[in-house]
DNA sequence: CTTACCTCCGTAGTCAAGTACGGAGTCAAG
DNA sequence: CTTGACTCCGTACTTGACTACGGAGGTAAG
């Protein structure tokens, strides 16, 4: 076993959270997370804290925060943290509806195309064609 | 005026359809767009044909179609082409629904996420902070 | 005819979030 | 003590849709 978690190695450390080596070490060059020193000769070594840093960032990557926004997340500290956070979420949250509603509209668009496809209302052309040409 | 949008400058072009004119010149390498014939001396001429087709091709983006797939909307013609169409709008508007269903949830998880913080029962932590923390 | 702006063209850079590569060093097993 | 797997590190490549740059030449107004 691998010691309860501690001691890993990079290769360790990136299949006990799922992730590639490289992304690791692209998360390093990031500053997402930090490079342990060097130990007994060459070879560094990850702890419980490296895994729950990189499970963080994987979470907050679902919520659709970017890596840069994952770095403020996790320098924040202190009393204003919880007030900065929640802004951050505001925000996030108001650009996830935005989103939606284009997503939505263009799932009608398409299923409306769709439709008319099967309906056969075509006269010799596309019906989805003619509604990308229509101007305006 | 323009001569009713006739003979058009690349630039006139990028600005009556709302596009910048390296747009325009990326569309051409990429054989979105044909690229006129330099008549009378050296500079290109567009008409309307070519409006229409800048059009078109924002108007796919906004349904979400890629460059490449708008490329096979632009070439499809012939009794094949309609079939062809309807299926790529079939397989886009799948994925549509598979983004709007992982939308949904990455909006419900934030707007809980706040929800808490407003409630204010975190004990001395951001619950946002500590939602991202969480194990599993 | 000059000035100022526009066009042409190829090449290169941008953003995000990684992935890939290749040579050198290290570590554990046999 | 050698083999094979892994690590380290820098650099470069990937995708998609552009945007920017720079020098040469065309074009319109005065």
């Amino acid at each position: 076993m691998f010691e309860h978690h501690k001691n890993l190695t990079i290769g360790q450390l990136a299949k006990a959270v799922g992730v590639n080596v490289e992304t690791i070490r692209f998360y390093q060059r990031k500053a997402l997370l930090p490079t342990p020193e060097r130990l007994y000769g060459s070879i560094r070594r990850y702890n419980e804290a490296d895994m729950r840093r990189i499970q963080f960032i994987k979470r907050a990557q679902v919520l659709g925060f970017k890596l840069d926004e994952i770095n403020g997340l996790l320098n924040l500290n202190g009393l204003r943290a919880c007030a900065d956070t929640r802004e951050l979420a505001v925000h996030k949250l108001a650009l996830v509806d935005a989103r939606l509603t284009d997503l939505t509209a263009m799932r009608t668009s398409l299923s409306e195309m769709i439709t008319r496809c099967d309906a056969g209302d075509q006269q010799g052309e596309c019906p989805i064609i003619r509604a990308l040409v229509q101007d305006e």
